[in-house]
DNA sequence: TTCTGAAAAAATATCGAAATAAGATTGACA
DNA sequence: TGTCAATCTTATTTCGATATTTTTTCAGAA
């Protein structure tokens, strides 16, 4: 339970967020108010304040008088969000390297560490990844991409940034439960922490830029895989 | 009442949405629930379901068990929300050049004729607008600048700059309140439509970004002059 | 006077049920 | 057999009342 869980609503909000997030409610699937409100020990009213919120982060769609729907996921709403989240996040990188203090390199750098502590000894293998290690990878992942663009002094560039976060990584979860081995991830984010610390800001977003591509190909290549097995086609319909 | 309005929490949502762009509610005022529920004719439930819509769209903020207030408005802010708008918006228009069509270059020049028809006789006196007169220029100004980037062919780029366009609206109403007549935004408009119409793509974002300068520059001698006058400070605190 | 703390007042948050709307089913009729 | 309309079922939306929390008030002591 989170310490700004001051309400139902919130708490309802924020466990919702994750279930929606994780895929545990699955992509386009109806969200029953009945249900919802058993399964959280929750009323109607703070459920649906949390259903209302959810929809500000596009993380829940709704229909006058029908109901409410978990958003959707699609190829094409993959290429979109990948694009625009590249732009704002090498917008906001480019920022922090240029506005960055010393407090700012010493927390990059220990995001960087912890996640790279996750990440060597990572399977290259195609085995699953038992879930507790994919939680960490997750959080550390999060929290180092985070890292990077916290000095950047915007906060609505860091609010929309997250927002588009929070979009991939619904998508990147997809992969990862379908996923044949992780790639060389570790190199990639190891290229952006040096030449952000070199504050080489032309290279460090392109190297997040390559980042970001990388791991948008890799979704789409799981999300193809998955539309042959169960018939989802996933836009241009 | 819009045609979407299925539900008393999306009429709810629509206009409290109004009353605060346009600020009949003031900002960082406090939102006193019973109070709203009579103004606007509803219950607690479609009450607080708007409520928390709004705070995705960063118009209100609330604070647990404390209830919730107009998102205030700051210079700190207004800077932040202009720079990141610019970002945006001359992002989506660079797509829409690329990617219009006959029929967007149609859609674009009636939305610019519509709003010349109101700019070409605006007063260069201080005299404030009839409120009606101001209606008709702040609906045909929002057109005109959907329009130019309705073709940009990215759903999230849209989204993002429609909550920004609704940011920074918030804001000009402030300086149109106090505005000492107008400048010459209609030069402004028409440099923008004259670059778009000629796919000079590069010039239509620099006529953009200083269009967006300027008028961020003219709200923020408006705030800084309602600064010296009421105590409002705004930023930096 | 100024601080403290309990009690009262005011406002927010939540519940549970009633009202309302949409979707499914059945049966009459062509 | 196919279509349409009335009815039944299911789900969403809304209300009114209650529970909970915060804020204000005010008496009493330092």
């Amino acid at each position: 339970m989170s310490s700004s869980d001051k309400t139902l609503a919130d708490r309802t909000y924020r466990q919702l967020r994750g279930d929606i997030v994780n895929g545990r409610l699955a992509a386009g699937s109806k969200l029953k108010l009945e249900g919802l409100a058993q399964d959280y020990a929750v009323g109607m009213s703070p459920l649906r304040e949390a259903l209302a919120r959810l929809m500000g982060d596009l993380l829940v769609v709704s229909e006058g008088q029908r109901g409410f729907w978990v958003a959707p996921l699609s190829l094409d709403e993959l290429d979109d969000v990948s694009r625009v989240r590249a732009l704002i996040e090498t917008e906001a990188l480019n920022a922090a390297i240029r506005n960055g203090d010393a407090e700012w390199e010493r927390e990059v750098t220990a995001a960087f560490e912890a996640l790279a502590a996750v990440e060597e000894h990572l399977p290259h293998t195609s085995d699953a990844l038992p879930p507790e290690q994919l939680e960490t990878w997750e959080a550390r992942n999060r929290a180092f991409h985070a890292a990077l663009v916290s000095a950047a002094g915007s906060p609505m560039l860091i609010k929309l940034r997250d927002l588009l976060y929070q979009q991939s990584e619904r998508y990147r979860r997809v992969s990862l439960n379908v996923s044949r081995g992780w790639r060389n991830v570790h190199d990639e984010h190891r290229a952006i922490y040096d030449a952000t610390m070199q504050r080489n800001a032309l290279r460090a977003c392109r190297m997040t830029e390559l980042h970001l591509a990388r791991t948008a190909q890799e979704v789409r290549k799981a999300m193809a895989a998955l539309a042959q097995d169960d018939g989802f086609t996933g836009g241009k319909a």
